[in-house]
DNA sequence: GGTGAACGGAGCAATTCGCTCCGATTCGGA
DNA sequence: TCCGAATCGGAGCGAATTGCTCCGTTCACC
């Protein structure tokens, strides 16, 4: 099974798509072409275009996915026996999944109840997982799971030009040195108010 | 002076031009359309096309003005006398400056040689400010200068969507974490190797 | 063989962008 | 006060790109 005649190339055919448009998606923006997709996946535009009836379709559940992968993190994260390990593996996952990189999306398609009911998970999950950080006290008290959310955004924005290894390897090194800025007890206090979930939410419209 | 007639008005465009440019380019991106600039500046495109005969020579003197903020930042931070303040108010600056911002330019423009000129300008400037931190023990040791010009570029990202003021402030607290980060002695050792000087230069074509 | 669903990609219509052209406007000198 | 020249601003052009559709072809199943 898996492999029965036409029905199975359709099955696999969604799931190139799928990991296509992730990729193209987060490295070249989401104003990327659609023909650039299907090419990516090695796939028509006319089977791209019976799966998904428009780009605004594919691209929402693309976002569907990439939340779930996003509780999926932030699970195992919290399955890890030592509160900051845990964290630190959520985050570095993350960024390695390029979870953030649809953020620039926002305000540009629909936000669907599938998406707002995922999201309202992952920011649960994620603030478990900060909330005990907190209480073990390996988490600078003054940061919050929005900052964190934010970071990893900031750290999940695509690199220019053309995709490189050697870039994938300084972000690595980048986000390194911001987690060590995310213990640091006696460090200095983070200027401002932290953000609120109103605005973090409000950045794709208004809530259902 | 300053304000004699038909040359003057041309000047103060000029001056508005470029400032719109930087504006527009940091905020949208690069491939932002050139009437944006001239709507922002307030003038009309053929004004805009006489002063740069072309949108690649406008971007081009743009990246060496952001240079040499770059150059001038490093300097004011070199005046600093502590050597740590300095080199957080040189980040701060760039960051505030969007300094970064133009680097997904690379590759797509050709590289002047006052491009070059400057840009040596600028990283002779940030490796004083950077061994200076580094002999006064304020700076871990495992962070090379292209790590924080590369950390800079990561932070001047554009926002997404409409600029606003909750943005700027958020990046100012994500920028203060990663900070942190950069002294943190005992920290955890930086994964696999710095970036090289070679790959960094490389982005934006061959050296002269 | 015959059949029909799924395939791939050429092509369409609409939009967007860089850039040019030209009439309207303004300024300095006589 | 008036005129010529220089400058301004934006409508418009051609090229390129985009999202999407249409249609001839292919292949598993009967």
């Amino acid at each position: 099974m898996g492999t029965r005649g036409r029905q199975a190339e359709a099955k696999r055919n969604d799931l190139r798509l799928l990991a296509a448009a992730h990729e193209v998606f987060t490295r070249q923006g989401f104003d990327a072409p659609v023909s650039a997709i299907a090419r990516q996946a090695g796939v028509g535009m006319g089977s791209l275009y019976r799966r998904y009836r428009t780009k605004e379709q594919l691209l929402q559940r693309l976002c569907v996915i990439a939340m779930e992968r996003t509780v999926e993190a932030a699970e195992t994260g919290l399955a890890h026996a030592d509160p900051w390990e845990g964290l630190a593996l959520y985050v570095r996952t993350c960024v390695a999944n390029r979870s953030g990189a649809l953020a620039p999306v926002a305000g540009t398609i629909e936000v669907t109840d599938e998406m707002w009911r995922t999201a309202r998970e992952a920011d649960e999950a994620a603030e478990r997982l900060v909330t005990r950080a907190h209480e073990a006290g390996v988490l600078r008290r003054d940061v919050t799971m929005l900052d964190i959310s934010l970071l990893m955004e900031q750290f999940s924005r695509p690199a220019p030009g053309p995709p490189s290894p050697e870039h994938d390897h300084v972000r690595h090194r980048l986000l390194a040195i911001a987690l060590d800025g995310l213990r640091a007890p006696g460090a200095t206090a983070l200027p401002g108010e932290p953000p609120t979930l109103e605005w973090y939410e409000s950045r794709w419209g208004d809530a259902p």
